[in-house]
DNA sequence: CTATAAATACTCATTCATTGACTATGTCTC
DNA sequence: GAGACATAGTCAATGAATGAGTATTTATAG
């Protein structure tokens, strides 16, 4: 009587900002997913799974389906956004992640979306995202105070100090960037 | 008539290896991890997951249980390692991990265990997975060369590259204190 | 001394996630 | 006009994970 919780949308996102971008079928995401060497080299999906995750969209009320009966063609399943789904996705777009192990993935297609809605958007993100990073770091400063040096928790805790800095390092560069670049707004 | 494959066993190894330090039945173990502080800061699992993870290990043949019936006790299922078991653990504490998204939790429960089988273990583990991160550097650095220097892919290079980096850094600082700690042979 | 709370030791149904294979129609090519 | 390929999606099956439930023993409080 109390099952699996379903996860929170994520990566499902990267599918509602290319249907943001144009109203799609299935099969055509997925070749648009396929060819857009940039996301695929962040985010892979099976087919079948895509589908899946279209219909967890649609259950979120974030995308809408019509089924499209041409003559001419095969029947597709058309999938458009809906006004939340848009909110939603500009949400998520200016929105850090919670989590470290975020970054990696939800992170990078975050920004991938910001900079296609300009460099301001971009530069938004990635402040918000150090402001988070900065506060993953005194968490970690704090709660590891005065630890036996060669313990195991310290070894732990420097292995996430320094993935921590590295991001924030890297997150520096990406803002220096995106100031000098005057490619947009 | 083609499931879902199951995945590699990999954090399993944690309870085979609390296993092989002594036989124990599920509910100990669940108690044991919960305890140790060092591991349930790099992994936590729910009871009813523990179970499945178990019989997972029994699957591989890595542990055999038998049913322990006393008058004075609660029925319960004793694990004990089999000699295949206990083969696999060492081959698995003795290999570096393949992605650098393992490291978080896999690299880490290697590392607890190989230290608690001497220095020289640890020592050699972190040798290991430091050439598998020049390994991924290299990969990376081949792939990626001249590309537009603002271009989305140059900026995931760049965040793998400095994850890198910043693992390799922490593991020759673990190795340097590993060496410098006469604390085991 | 007994009710009841807590610890012990698991079990289970249920749901989510993910997969590979399959179906079925249309189009191109030789 | 037959075979291959692209289009568009469906499906059954399995693995992963969860919260809740069961049942017995032990501690605790009034």
């Amino acid at each position: 009587m109390s099952p699996r919780p379903s996860a929170p949308l994520s990566l499902e996102f990267i599918l509602l900002g290319l249907i943001i971008e144009k109203p799609m079928h299935g099969y055509d995401l997925y070749r648009e997913l396929s060819r857009l060497e940039e996301l695929t080299d962040v985010w892979r999906v099976k087919q079948s799974l895509l589908y899946a995750l279209l219909e967890k969209l649609e259950a979120a009320g974030f995308v809408t389906s019509t089924l499209l009966l041409t003559e001419s063609h095969l029947a597709r399943r058309e999938f458009r956004p809906t006004p939340d789904g848009v909110v939603a996705f500009q949400v998520w777009i200016a929105l850090p992640v919670e989590h470290p192990r975020a970054v990696r993935q939800e992170f990078l297609a975050k920004l991938y979306f910001a900079r296609k809605a300009g460099r301001l958007n971009a530069l938004a993100l990635c402040a918000a995202q150090l402001e988070n990073c900065q506060e993953w770091l005194s968490a970690l400063q704090n709660q590891s105070s005065s630890q036996p040096p060669a313990a195991f928790k310290n070894m732990v805790d420097r292995y996430r100090l320094h993935m921590i800095q590295a991001t924030i390092q890297w997150l520096q560069e990406l803002t220096r960037e995106l100031e000098a670049n005057p490619s947009n707004v």
